[in-house]
DNA sequence: TTAGGGTTAG
């Protein structure tokens, strides 16, 4: 929330304080002006009585130092009050143990410590060299006392003088989040012309939301703090947390210009990771080519933060190439980098290099940990694998490393975009009893699952509850929930949808306008579509490669090829690279209308511009030469597509081997029909009896009735079923 | 003081 608040309101750039004249005559005057010594504390006078009764409290405690306190203190109680306390600590002050078993005894006769005991108590410790029992003190004076600063500030004379005291104090209150305490400690130190260390003062600055971290920043060196190095760090860090690259470069050139403070490694990685973050790769790497130049050697941060950006965007090869170079600068990857590589991999679908960098992980001695197997069950859930997935997850449980909300989420994933609701619920429910809180993530996992299986109130239904949890809906439920809606036919609700999340105070992007494009496109209203696509372009969001696609579909469909070859050309100089898809569409639609040469221009076009040929793209071709009669050209793709382990749709085969039969060639033909039915595909009614006539004809009476029972039951049974439902019956 | 894992569209 405060992130986000800090996000809304414009930062501005801090001015760096120049350390060589750190402040202006006008700050040193009001500095030195209001500077005064340390108040004068000295502890309330005793009356004879009471002091004397203090001294046997006293010489008791000291003299029965082995005996319990409780008795050594039982002749005592019933006289003891909050000033005897005060007045006995001084005596004890060469004995910490014993002060704080006073505190001890004192406090479990319900007796409230009363403050200024509590800050001498601390003092005590601190003077003592007892740097924790201090730390303790103090927090425990925060906790239970409204004025403990003061109080500490008041004592700190006559009782300690030793400066770590407010560091301590100063630590005790970020710990226990008390920034304002941290605060109003520093602002007494001021007026004492006093600060506490830079240290202290780093850690607050990394506490804060970048606003206040920015104020501090500059507020500070007036009062006389001296920022380092880690300090420059933090800023920079918070500024690009919140995407202000550009403001965390200028603190990086102002820390190079200065003579006191230069940029470390840190300072590099943190801005280079800055704009990986906000995909500026040219930036990212001219600063890594910087920091050689001043001499500075990128660690296993700095490189993880190039191969992350690379593997975002698919060039996975290219980050492994980053990850050999670091290997060759005598960087040695960690288990981040790995995890972050096998994530790469893991997207791209690629499980066999995924395999091959776990070896190479564990051979180098790292162990995969919590999120490396996280990304492993991730990648697998993502290629369908769930019993692979399972089994992984198993092991992890087994190796003693806790699943997180992610991990489940993962899996929860994997079995919604399988169909396997159930399966999806049950880990559901297997979280909640491991005490983890599905998130806003884990919901849109299940809900986009049920829209998948058609079950959109379901999905209704249990975002519903997610709310009722106090959580809410962001960008990816909604789209989901829209396309959800889409899919099932109910596009104006669907519209309506986005109305509703644009007034939760969520803006629509390429994946929501795109999912309602698509929707209309496939309704044939190419006009709504075109009407969608302008309204994206006057809001400023970009479209991708989807968005091209989604309106290939609809142009090729409503067979206007014409706008389908304007929008590749759109595309291009949009710089937005067609994909295999978008070539697909169009082809695919030339194959129908039989125009072979516009098809093979289009592929040829394709291949030019590096696009490779997927399954799809050969099962279009194959079809189309085979319709057009070419069953050379046919027979060529049939022997690329096995070339490269892809494998031919049933429609290809009924193609495929109707072309080769018409051209006689029995023998391929008979060959892709024993193929079809091995890998359990139906054949057309016609081939069936084009076989059967064959074989009945060469004698093979044996074959020719199997293939006339497998006829029987795949087209009269199925003929007959569709018969019956078709009266609904 | 700096880095890695999960949700949405063709």
């Amino acid at each position: 929330m405060l992130l986000r608040s800090a996000m809304e309101r414009p930062v501005r750039c801090p001015r760096i304080p120049d350390p060589r004249r750190p402040f202006s005559s006008s700050v040193i005057d009001s500095v030195t002006t209001s500077i005064r010594p340390f108040p004068d504390y000295s502890p309330k006078k005793s009356s004879i009585r009471d002091s004397e009764f203090v001294d046997r409290v006293t010489t008791a405690l000291k003299q029965r130092r082995s005996e319990p306190l409780r008795s050594v203190l039982s002749p005592f109680a019933s006289r003891f009050r909050s000033d005897h306390l005060i007045w006995v600590l001084p005596h004890l002050r060469s004995d910490l143990a014993l002060v704080v078993a006073l505190l001890r005894w004192y406090r479990s006769r319900k007796n409230p410590i009363p403050t200024e005991a509590q800050a001498i108590a601390a003092h005590i410790a601190v003077a003592s060299g007892h740097h924790g029992t201090a730390r303790h003190l103090l927090y425990e004076g925060l906790a239970s006392h409204k004025h403990f600063v003061e109080q500490v500030v008041y004592t700190y004379k006559y009782w300690c003088s030793d400066p770590s005291v407010f560091d301590l104090l100063f630590w005790a209150a970020l710990e226990s989040d008390r920034i304002d305490e941290a605060h109003n400690l520093f602002s007494h130190l001021v007026s004492y012309g006093n600060v506490v260390s830079v240290d202290v003062c780093n850690a607050l600055l990394a506490r804060l939301p970048v606003d206040e971290m920015l104020s501090v920043f500059v507020q500070f060196p007036v009062s006389g703090v001296r920022w380092n190095a880690k300090s420059y760090n933090i800023i920079i860090h918070g500024l690009c947390s919140v995407g202000k690259v550009g403001e965390a470069h200028r603190i990086l050139l102002e820390m190079e210009a200065q003579a006191s403070v230069s940029p470390d490694v840190v300072s590099y990685s943190t801005l280079i990771d800055g704009y990986c973050c906000v995909g500026e790769s040219r930036k990212a790497m001219e600063l890594f080519d910087d920091m050689s130049t001043k001499g500075l050697k990128p660690n296993s941060f700095t490189y993880n933060s190039i191969i992350t950006l690379l593997c975002k965007n698919g060039k996975v090869v290219e980050a492994e190439r980053v990850l050999l170079g670091m290997v060759n600068h005598g960087v040695a990857p960690d288990t981040v980098v790995y995890t972050t590589m096998i994530n790469g991999f893991c997207k791209n679908g690629n499980l066999p290099a995924v395999d091959r960098l776990v070896g190479e992980m564990k051979k180098s001695g790292l162990v995969p940990d919590a999120v490396t197997y996280t990304a492993l069950i991730y990648g697998l859930s993502r290629s369908g694998k769930m019993a692979e997935a399972d089994q992984v997850f198993q092991e992890m449980l087994h190796k003693g490393l806790n699943p997180d909300e992610v991990t489940y989420t993962s899996l929860i994933d994997g079995y919604c975009k399988k169909g396997k609701m159930k399966d999806a619920f049950h880990l559901h429910n297997e979280m909640l009893q491991m005490g983890l809180i599905p998130n806003v993530v884990t919901y849109t996992a299940l809900s986009d699952g049920l829209c998948k299986q058609g079950q959109v109130e379901a999905a209704n239904e249990l975002l519903h509850e997610m709310c009722a949890m106090g959580l809410e809906l962001n960008l990816c439920t909604y789209n989901s929930l829209i396309n959800g809606l889409c899919k099932s036919g109910n596009i104006d609700q669907a519209v309506r949808t986005m109305v509703d999340m644009e007034a939760a105070g969520i803006s629509p992007d390429a994946y929501s306008y795109t999912t309602l494009m698509d929707a209309y496109c496939k309704a044939g209203e190419m006009d709504r579509a075109h009407g969608l696509l302008r309204e994206m372009l006057d809001k400023g969001i970009q479209p991708s490669v989807v968005t091209f696609n989604v309106l290939m579909n609809g142009f090729c469909a409503a067979r206007m090829l014409e706008d389908g070859k304007r929008l590749l050309g759109w595309m291009v100089e949009k710089n937005i690279l067609p994909n295999t898809t978008t070539y697909n569409s169009l082809m695919k639609q030339y194959c129908i209308d039989k125009n072979m040469k516009a098809t093979t221009e289009i592929y040829r076009g394709m291949c030019t511009q590096g696009v490779m040929p997927d399954e799809n793209t050969y099962n279009i071709l194959i079809r189309g030469h085979c319709r057009a009669r070419n069953m050379k050209e046919a027979c060529y793709f049939h022997g690329e597509m096995v070339k490269r382990g892809f494998h031919l749709r049933d429609s290809s085969y009924n193609a495929l081997i109707k072309g080769l039969v018409r051209k006689k060639r029995l023998l391929e033909a008979r060959k892709l029909f024993e193929e079809m039915r091995v890998a359990g595909l139906v054949a057309d009614r016609d081939i069936y009896n084009i076989f059967i006539d064959l074989n009945y004809g060469q004698g093979n009476m044996e074959l020719t009735l199997e293939l006339c029972d497998e006829a029987v039951e795949k087209w009269l049974v199925e003929s007959k079923t569709n018969e019956t439902s078709k009266h609904g019956l």
